[in-house]
DNA sequence: CACGGTATCACATAATGATGTGATACCGTG
DNA sequence: CACGGTATCACATCATTATGTGATACCGTG
């Protein structure tokens, strides 16, 4: 066993691509196969036993499959790099296992010089995937992650601030003493926020905060 | 001009990084350079006279720099694959371009065969960024799509609803009117919500709600 | 059946919030 | 310099909320 090689587990049923994977690994500087297995159902021990650096996920597996063999590792070893490896490309498995925390996604027709530039970006921190499913990736972030929020209602500086101390739940009084005004003037501010943002109560002032504005 | 070819400009401040770009780009079977430009001053133009497939955008340029220019682009040719280009990998930089709509963010360093990859792959779709930045941008899609609700702080269902009527607004009296209840109630209920969620206020308690809950 | 959890209501008091009116002061723009 | 916008404060009043204590009733489980 090679102390400072990349220590990776590989999951996938079909024998003939396991043996290929097999062979690659063994045969690559710097990588070391720990283990080769057809599906997840005895993952947890295998996480815990071997402790792998990256784990090669096939997604459609039988019995259990890769997104849930995903959720069983990132329960019991988050550190673990989980690089998921199938021939789909459909936005909801990605979207899936990029939300359970997987740390790339590659396709099966990857080249093998490929698939080992990937587990070792993997474990160094990086996030290996194709371009198309990058495009995918970039198509999951909110549109446009609020560039534009307060100024639609035109709050000026101390209004935004007094607002943004109100969602965090400070009282009026707790405002005056942070901000260093009489509670007087908080009032004062919040009235007009009030006015600008057409509501009539500190509740309704927070939940549209926080679902068109700041915080 | 090649006809099939896939029509790049290049905007990059650097005289000798410029010139090694375009001997790369003249030099490569299926790209055609249409125009390098020490920077994005007069992009506007270039867009509508020369509709290039991909531009390869330095970020740190003088006058107008990357991003600026990468706005402008997208506000007069938003079909132009954007590809940024820069030694920098830091996250504001990455965060802006990926909002303002680039479809790739490449290092420097990246070697020149992964470039012309790079480039076919934005053309044909694909969002082409190293593993490092795809990290950046994992990090940048919100934490957990909301799955485990309530249920954490077991809200009874009187509780839920009541809490939900209070993020809408609602004050006590409403609420005793739409649910049929008396104040007293009302208040009563709230009272064992505020010690479930550990606040002590409405605002809090609709902040809570909203960043953790339903709604 | 006794017990714990839920839902309901009542009474009471203190704290906080909502609204109104009005005043002073600073700042930048036309 | 006059004007509009912003920020500040004061006084006043009414409405709403927060908290506490206590009671009744229903329901399901052990």
């Amino acid at each position: 066993m090679n102390p400072s090689a990349i220590r990776i587990i590989v999951y996938e049923d079909n024998p003939d691509l396991r043996e290929s994977l097999s062979v690659l690994l063994r045969g690559s500087m710097g990588f070391e196969l720990i283990g080769a297995f057809v599906n997840c159902e005895r993952i947890a021990e295998q996480m815990v036993e071997l402790h792998p650096d990256v784990v090669l996920m096939d997604i459609d597996m039988p019995v259990v499959n890769g997104l849930k063999g995903l959720k069983m590792i990132k329960q019991i070893a988050p550190q673990v790099n989980v690089l998921m490896f199938t021939v789909f490309e459909d936005n909801e498995n990605i979207f899936e296992a990029i939300c359970l925390g997987a740390v790339g996604y590659l396709l099966k027709r990857t080249p093998p010089v490929r698939l080992l530039e990937a587990i070792n970006d993997a474990y160094h921190g990086g996030a290996p995937m194709t371009s198309s499913v990058a495009r995918k990736v970039l198509q999951m972030l909110p549109p446009q992650p609020r560039v534009a929020d307060n100024v639609s209602y035109k709050l000026t500086e101390r209004e935004t601030e007094i607002l943004n101390l109100l969602v965090k739940g400070n009282s009026y009084k707790m405002i005056a003493d942070k901000c260093g005004i009489s509670m007087d003037t908080v009032r004062s501010h919040i009235k007009k926020i009030y006015d600008k943002l057409h509501v009539h109560s500190q509740t309704e002032a927070v939940a549209k905060a926080i679902h068109e504005n700041i915080v």
